[in-house]
DNA sequence: TGTACATCAGTGAACGCGCGTTCACTGATGTAC
DNA sequence: TGTACATCAGTGAACGCGCGTTCACTGATGTAC
């Protein structure tokens, strides 16, 4: 029994919903941890008042997944921004994708692997009004950035790269198998240098 | 009510019952769908009689992932067997890593996600067997054949590394970010010639 | 050769649980006349 | 200024389901004497 939202913000407890999902994905739970239940006790309201907001306990991780690539490539375009020279902020562009991964490993499992196969589901229930072009759509923003990076490193003469856009999706799937891999294998006796050893030779850096 | 095994070879259900996961697990419905109830289902039996050859749900998924790993391991090796050329043997044993994410990819995905965290859900817990690294150890089987093709190509001098088994775990990455994501986002517009472009340049081939 | 008995491989019924979702509702808040 | 009413934001009880796991058991098969 909580306070109630006044008239016209009831949209306020769409976005606590969703910050309650986030938190429990967070928590080391793993996807199926957020259950339309947990996210209703975490925020403190009664299961079926989410119905209001949301169409299906789907809908709220494809919200989660929706703010989070937000998130991810706003990091990478403020990671773009620091450095001047084009090397090097591929370098950082890199370097923010795999902390931002490091920094919520959970969250980042269901960006990557929960979401489009969430997407195909829809596609086939036609339940939300979310489609996987739309959750493409997010994966093409973050590619975006990296290839724009990669290729002022080729008009500046520092990659040999002759396609941008087709090594900016190899360059990707460097970063997405270490970040990945990383997020669930701790233990895993990582080289100290092994982003660098991903990185530069995908962007083909001189 | 099936036909029962004859006496002493009650260890043949066992088989069945990790067969019957695979089976349930590649036809597209992903980890959660391979529930104890389900694999008794389809092998024909009662859910309890699992219990006689798997102490609970988490440990039958535990043998399919460690029979994958062999599968994995001996397709690796036997591509390694069909090039004499050391580069050749790279992209060769590159190509059956992906070829085996490719036609096995819920098992891909279980392999690299699930494993880990049934491992360190087991060390916690204490309940069965096997530890962590004993998964651990599958991966880095898998990881030698890559290794040995670099060491090799390094020696012939047809790859600059300069750290071998450093660089086959940049090469891994590579490989697994790959594989995982073309198993995941199918739909995803992959440059032709992706393969290469992430092997080529991580192996440093010349 | 016969028979009591242990073992083995597996069964059937039942448990408690948390889940997603539905339904009819409540009671405060603003609005129209 | 007062009051009937619509709307909004959310509730509480209940549904049926499939799950993992437990328990006491059954009945065929081989073994010891």
């Amino acid at each position: 029994v909580r306070e109630r939202n006044p008239r016209g913000e009831g949209a306020r407890l769409r976005e606590e919903i969703v910050s309650a999902a986030e938190a429990l994905l967070d928590e080391a739970g793993g996807e199926e941890a957020v259950t339309l239940r947990a996210v209703a006790r975490r925020v403190g309201i009664a299961a079926p008042s989410i119905y209001a907001h949301f169409p299906d306990r789907q809908a709220i991780l494809l919200a989660v997944v929706r703010r989070a690539f937000a998130d991810l490539e706003e990091q990478l375009q403020a990671a773009a921004g620091t450095a001047d020279e084009p090397a090097a902020r591929v370098r950082a562009v890199a370097g923010a994708y795999l902390g931002y991964a490091e920094r919520s490993p959970q969250r980042y499992r269901v960006m990557f692997a929960g979401v489009w196969d969430a997407a195909a589901a829809l596609d086939g229930g036609g339940a939300a009004g979310v489609t996987a072009q739309d959750v493409a759509g997010l994966g093409q923003e973050v590619l975006g950035v990296l290839t724009a990076a990669l290729q002022a490193c080729r008009d500046a003469g520092a990659s040999t790269t002759t396609d941008p856009a087709a090594d900016a999706v190899a360059l990707w799937l460097g970063l997405h198998g270490l970040a990945h891999q990383r997020s669930v294998a701790r233990a895993f006796p990582w080289p100290a240098d092994i982003a660098a050893r991903v990185v530069d030779p995908l962007a083909r850096l001189r």
